[in-house]
DNA sequence: CCGCATCCGTTTCGATACTG
DNA sequence: CAGTATCGAAACGGATGCGG
């Protein structure tokens, strides 16, 4: 690979080097979740070889940015760590992720859902100011399974979390559906009686729901 | 060219996709300062072949970031324009400088600097707290040229600007020399006395310098 | 000259198979 | 589990050509 990818004495070309090449940033993204394996991230990554997923790994480490840690017996395996460096790309991503949101809709077939991509999408697009003070359980229905993660209104804004506590109501819907509500492209009401939405829980929280996000 | 790259329904992913090819993101970089010929933006990319430049500007299109505009004549020519989409980009744009200032040091031979990458980087090191009343002009010296920017400290921190205005003083060196200035990692005084840095102005501002960025 | 299209040798990628 | 080896396909960089 060629190391020097860019002659260019500038910061924006630089950051493309390390982190510009293909799958590096999705695994940079799956390193931020904290240490794993590299059967784990393989396995989160549909389509990126074995080879490829070494090199980059390999460059990864080369730059600073993970490191491998031995775990000893009997756990016995190899994980890889992101540095200091590596987690300060935190905020980049969150850039994106931010821009890239409008690119969500539509979703396409065969698409694969993780609960924690669907957080930082919902938390991209939560709103900062106050909002009505409800908690929500959101349900992804995929083809295979089901994703969720949990979205609660109050007085600093919206938190997205992981799913697990109790809320105030559950929404289920599939992908699309659920994009559409939380971009205020859908109205909820609409959604239900379509029967494309599934409400458990306080039937009077749903309309509370698209007011979570920014439109 | 493979249009969608990762089966996922990402933000970060879709990201990805339509700026994580090589090139793009520096293509955006230049149209960011406003809307450019093919050859002008080709001129700024050493390496990109022409092919690829097409390709790419073809697919911003696509996406919805560029769009393509016909001159008039006698100007009778085509430029390539940021649209709010893509204008979008410049906040993670700047997330991605910020991080990859890191990397600049060392530089490396025959590298290129244009003087709107140097105000990328220093804009990213510059301070935001108060800092010392001082303006510089700071003068990066290249074996084919010279390229400045001009540095403003005050109450609401620090700017970074083009270079033009007359300023307290003027500040002469090597991209790697400058940088170490900026970075603190190079103490003014010595740099002044090793020859590697030349000063025009009020001798007093130098020792403010520093103040001016994050060291 | 400008914006591309085409060709060609090299690198990189993705899929599969294989190994300690 | 954590990679390595291999191989065909795609992408890339550089050169050339060509219409406007």
């Amino acid at each position: 690979m060629a190391r020097f990818r860019y002659p260019q004495l500038c910061a924006l070309a630089r950051a493309a080097e390390v982190v510009g090449e293909r799958w590096t940033l999705l695994i940079v993204r799956e390193l931020l979740l904290g240490p794993r394996r590299f059967t784990d991230v393989k396995g989160r990554l549909d389509g990126v070889s074995a080879s490829v997923l070494t090199q980059r790994l390999l460059a990864l480490e080369e730059s600073g940015l993970v490191v491998r840690r031995y775990l000893e017996p009997p756990a016995a395996s190899t994980v890889y760590e992101l540095t200091a460096a590596g987690r300060a790309l935190e905020p980049a991503i969150n850039a994106l992720v931010s821009w890239g949101v409008r690119a969500l809709v539509p979703v396409r077939p065969r698409e694969r859902v993780e609960s924690d991509w669907l957080r930082l999408a919902l938390t991209a697009w939560a709103r900062r100011e106050p909002t009505p003070a409800r908690s929500f359980t959101v349900r992804v229905r995929q083809p295979r399974r089901e994703v969720a993660v949990r979205v609660v209104g109050g007085p600093d804004g919206t938190t997205v979390s992981e799913a697990g506590a109790p809320s105030d109501a559950t929404l289920i819907a599939d992908a699309q559906t659920m994009l559409g509500l939380v971009s205020g492209m859908l109205v909820p009401a609409a959604a239900l009686r379509g029967g494309h939405v599934r409400l458990d829980g306080d039937p009077r929280a749903l309309d509370d729901f698209p007011a979570l996000f920014n439109a």
